[in-house]
DNA sequence: TAAGATAAGAGGGACAT
DNA sequence: ATGTCAGTCTTATCTTA
């Protein structure tokens, strides 16, 4: 079904491409669309492409020079004794700019964890970005001292997500990273407590037509749903639920009132809830 | 087979000690 | 810091229609 290019659609906020039909990733390979050059005149001519685009996901920004261990010049002579004695010097902090700092070692291995992260979860070149900025902050912080690289690595990973509302439960997280979830929801909490990171509220709205999409449900099943859940997010009665469930428990209501015919299980399981909850939420609902 | 019911357990927030 | 408590959600199992 996904290798059909017509079922294809793309999330250009999540910078993700995804099949209409299933929801699965087929490739985050979108390119950067901003310009990837500078210009300094009031015209705006004379613009120039100014190397590979440097990015936060390499220890060193992705600056790829580094100098050389042949003590020749460019024609390929010999260096006297005086300018070869000066490149050792540089050789020495050039090499100590890039890998020596344990900082520097440490986020080389997060970020080689993080590659791997990259294909298991399907994550966009944005949330890359968003994950190798919030672990910087965080290792600047030393929020990093005494926790695993790895769980704070996959808080960094939830909460970029969470920011750019490419949902990924933390269950999904902990699944491919080998981190307890439990592990991955403290580390997370610290993270937003400690570097004050504002992440949007899940919006019960959005988990509805994510849902929906996802099972292909009718637009007139859709709208039931989300003026339901508006009665029920003015009356407060959503507060302190799981959002995902909230949505999932209406859109069956949804489903029932207008006869079509979907399990509580596949709605649940589309949420990434058990049927239990949404039964639970619909005792609520009744005995209000 | 789907839906409903029930029980046990995990994990986190609030609050007190 | 540690413990307790109420409330939420999950997992598992059994019953009902």
């Amino acid at each position: 079904m996904c290798g059909k290019n017509q079922d294809l659609v793309t999330d250009l906020e999540s910078g993700e491409i995804a099949c209409s039909k299933c929801g699965l990733v087929t490739s985050d390979k979108i390119q950067e669309l901003g310009p990837e050059w500078r210009t300094f005149d009031s015209e705006g001519s004379g613009r120039s492409r100014v190397g590979s685009p440097s990015t936060l996901t390499f220890h060193d920004m992705g600056l790829a020079t580094i100098i050389g261990k042949e003590n020749r010049d460019s024609s390929g002579r010999q260096l006297e004794a005086s300018a070869n004695a000066r490149f050792q010097r540089l050789r020495t902090w050039d090499f100590r700019s890039q890998a020596q700092s344990l900082n520097h070692r440490n986020l080389l291995r997060a970020f080689s964890e993080l590659g791997r992260l990259k294909d298991k979860l399907g994550l966009s070149d944005a949330i890359m970005e968003k994950t190798a900025y919030v672990y910087r902050k965080a290792q600047d912080k030393h929020l990093i001292r005494g926790r695993s690289t790895s769980s704070i690595l996959a808080a960094a990973v939830y909460a970029a997500c969470r920011e750019l509302e490419a949902p990924r439960s933390l269950t999904d997280i902990a699944k491919a990273t080998d981190v307890k979830r439990t592990d991955v929801s403290r580390s997370y909490r610290i993270l937003v407590l400690e570097l004050g990171l504002k992440v949007p509220l899940i919006d019960p709205m959005k988990c509805i037509s994510k849902i929906a999409n996802g099972l292909g449900l009718s637009e007139k099943t859709k709208r039931m749903a989300i003026l339901t859940m508006n009665e029920l997010v003015q009356k407060k009665i959503s507060a302190g639920k799981l959002p995902m469930a909230m949505a999932a428990t209406v859109l069956y209501m949804s489903c029932v009132a207008n006869g079509e015919t979907k399990t509580q299980k596949a709605i649940a399981s589309m949420a990434g809830v058990t049927e239990v909850t949404i039964r639970n939420r619909l005792n609520d609902l009744e005995h209000r």
